[in-house]
DNA sequence: GAGCACTGC
């Protein structure tokens, strides 16, 4: 029989709460059950009559929630209990408990503006704080006061309640038991030196000494996780006669799926294996049969600077609270144990928290939001956490540039247009530009391609030649004109293919996500109904096809310099550029077709630090078109400067 | 001549 759920022993406790409350806090540990429970206790105390939507960061998370939910009240999943994320809907006008992604509530909220459609909203994992929740609490704190038969439960897997408790004006906050199996856990007594021998020898440490049971180590990036596994493989040759066999796997989001689902395997026999991952294993992916972890202690963390334009990949501490949730991973099915790369020294300095999505991020979407849900005074909004004056004052800058804002901050009716796309500002930008134009039809190609993930995936460097090889006939066919063209070929390529066997096979040969291009098929289709549906009375003809290949190639980079006008710049002698409105020096990225290019000026869709300052998604411009575009931009930025 | 964590509409 099926272990009773911690949460079901305080279910009255809890319905009596929330029948008194009309916002609570609750926390509860992984295992509690409180994503599948709490609903289903709210549905049952109402006689069925509520409507609920409960948020999730992550499309799986809600999915699977979702169909969980379904069998244990022996519905049919998109009757009475059912989900929304994009491109599925599996809900209906009868639909009692709705999962859905923060992002999809977020959309329902700035369509519909009064989500009168729920009596209850549980905003779960709301302790990762990604900037959608961060603004939900936000928006929802003010619709309260108005929706008067609203409940909100804020739910949350660690301590920091008080922060939410206060958001919400005292709000209540309740604890519920998780169940999970003691982890014994191991500091280092001094600090390591290199990273990837620890964790090979506390690997073959733990490989040597502790009963069978499977390892997840946690490292920061790609390269570090490749050096384990190569390391490993090496030495397993090694091993001591009559030890098992250790079957060492990576694991992290840019590696192809079929890889990716090597971790899940079980590996036959007498064998004991070992995941090496990025934080990827912390949340998002969940293995079973993980007795023992090893925690390198840091991750990478994009942060913005918002004074340079400039995204940075940083390698950084973890903190207490992924400590945590990386040494649970041990102990999901029976006692396991922890071996933590650093100090208790170095621990006791770790902050508690990660910092907010929205600290670290560009917010010029979030701001674009606000404005259309017709918050004028951006700085005095009730942020749960607000972003600095600077970050705040770059992003209006931006959206002015973009024609998102008036002189006055103001939201235009093109900005209005652009926040309801599902893309960036800067993307939204362009597309509507090129709508304008009559060239949405080439131009949306593209797009989708920069909206999706890891498409383009780097070959191994034993594969890279043949790889690159494939790939020249489609660097070729743009004519010198950039990646951004580059991508369009391949996807007009991918397209012209008829079966999905074909698709795969051409996909496999050049090293392009297969299934993240299909996605950019479902992106496309997406973005052109909302683009038509938000047009319906000025529709233009499409003249894409009919242009001659160059003359519409330059026309395509013109619309993007529309929204990336920012970020451009000119040639130095020799190889290196400077950012026109910064004046940073800028490398093209290797793997860029402009890569050894020399031409006068270039346009980037991404400007990213990692070990050097790298221009993606390079582009040649005029610099007719960058005076045409924007005259007070190249006048006013050039004019103190040095050019 | 790089090699980049993760997620959402």
């Amino acid at each position: 029989m099926m272990q009773r759920l911690p949460i079901c022993e305080v279910q009255t406790d809890l319905e009596k709460k929330f029948t008194k409350n009309r916002i609570t806090i609750l926390v509860g540990e992984t295992g509690s059950g409180k994503s599948t429970q709490i609903p289903q206790f709210i549905l049952r105390m109402s006689n069925g009559t509520e409507k609920i939507a409960v948020t999730q960061p992550r499309r799986v998370a809600a999915i699977n929630l979702a169909k969980r939910v379904a069998e244990e009240t022996k519905t049919t999943l998109g009757q009475d209990v059912g989900y929304t994320v994009r491109f599925q809907n599996m809900s209906g006008p009868n639909t009692k408990i709705k999962y859905l992604t923060d992002g999809m509530l977020l959309r329902e909220l700035l369509l519909r503006t009064s989500l009168d459609q729920y009596t209850t909203i549980i905003l779960d994992e709301a302790h990762e704080r990604t900037i959608i929740t961060d603004l939900l609490m936000g928006f929802l704190k003010t619709l309260l006061q108005t929706r008067v038969n609203l409940r909100l439960i804020v739910m949350s897997a660690t301590l920091d309640a008080d922060r939410f408790s206060r958001f919400f004006d005292g709000a209540e906050v309740l604890y519920v038991q998780g169940r999970r199996f003691p982890v014994q856990r191991y500091f280092l007594s001094k600090p390591v030196e290199d990273i990837v021998d620890a964790t090979v020898r506390t690997a073959i440490q733990i490989h040597s000494s502790e009963p069978m049971g499977d390892i997840l180590a946690f490292l920061a990036g790609q390269e570090d996780i490749d050096k384990v596994v190569d390391t490993l493989n090496d030495m397993i040759r090694s091993l001591p006669v009559g030890l098992p066999e250790l079957v060492a796997l990576p694991l992290y989001a840019a590696l192809p799926p079929q890889q990716q689902l090597k971790v899940f395997e079980k590996v036959p026999g007498n064998k004991r294996k070992i995941i090496i991952a990025t934080n990827i294993a912390e949340t998002s992916l969940t293995i079973s049969g993980v007795r023992y972890v090893i925690d390198g202690g840091t991750q990478k963390v994009k942060v913005w600077r918002h004074d340079l334009g400039l995204d940075s990949l940083l390698t950084m501490p973890i903190s207490k609270s992924n400590a945590a949730q990386r040494m649970g991973r041990a102990g999901r099915e029976a006692a396991g144990k922890c071996y933590r790369l650093y100090t208790e020294t170095d621990y006791g300095g770790l902050r508690s928290q990660m910092e907010p999505e929205v600290e670290r991020c560009d917010v010029s979407f979030p701001i674009l939001t606000l404005k259309l849900a017709g918050v004028t005074d951006v700085l005095g909004w009730n942020w749960l956490e607000r972003p600095s004056k600077a970050a705040i004052m770059s992003a209006l800058m931006q959206l002015y540039t973009l024609k998102a804002l008036d002189d006055e901050g103001k939201i235009t009716e093109l900005g209005k247009k652009m926040a309801v796309l599902p893309l960036p500002p800067h993307l939204s930008a362009v597309l509507l530009d090129a709508y304008q134009k009559g060239i949405a039809d080439a131009v949306l190609d593209i797009v989708s391609c920069l909206s999706i993930e890891n498409l383009i995936m780097n070959p191994h460097p034993d594969k890279r030649d043949e790889v690159n090889g494939k790939r020249l006939p489609f660097i070729t066919a743009s004519g010198g004109m950039g990646d951004l063209v580059v991508l369009r070929n391949y996807v007009q390529h991918y397209r012209s293919l008829l079966s999905s066997e074909e698709k795969k096979e051409w996909c496999k040969e050049l090293h392009i996500n297969y299934r993240a291009m299909s996605n950019v098929e479902d992106v496309r289709k997406q973005l052109e109904s909302y683009l038509k549906a938000g047009s319906a009375n000025s529709k233009s003809e499409d003249k894409s096809a009919k242009l001659g290949p160059s003359i519409l190639n330059e026309q395509i980079i013109q619309c993007f310099l529309t929204g990336f006008v920012s970020n451009t710049a000119l040639r130095l002698p020799g190889k290196t550029y400077r950012t026109i409105a910064g004046g940073q020096n800028i490398n093209v990225h290797p793997s860029s077709s402009m890569f050894d290019k020399k031409v006068d000026a270039i346009m980037y869709t991404e400007y990213m630090f990692t070990t050097k300052a790298y221009a993606r998604n390079v582009s040649p411009i005029d610099l007719q078109w960058l005076q045409q575009i924007a005259p007070h931009f190249l006048s006013r930025r050039t004019a103190g400067s040095d050019y």
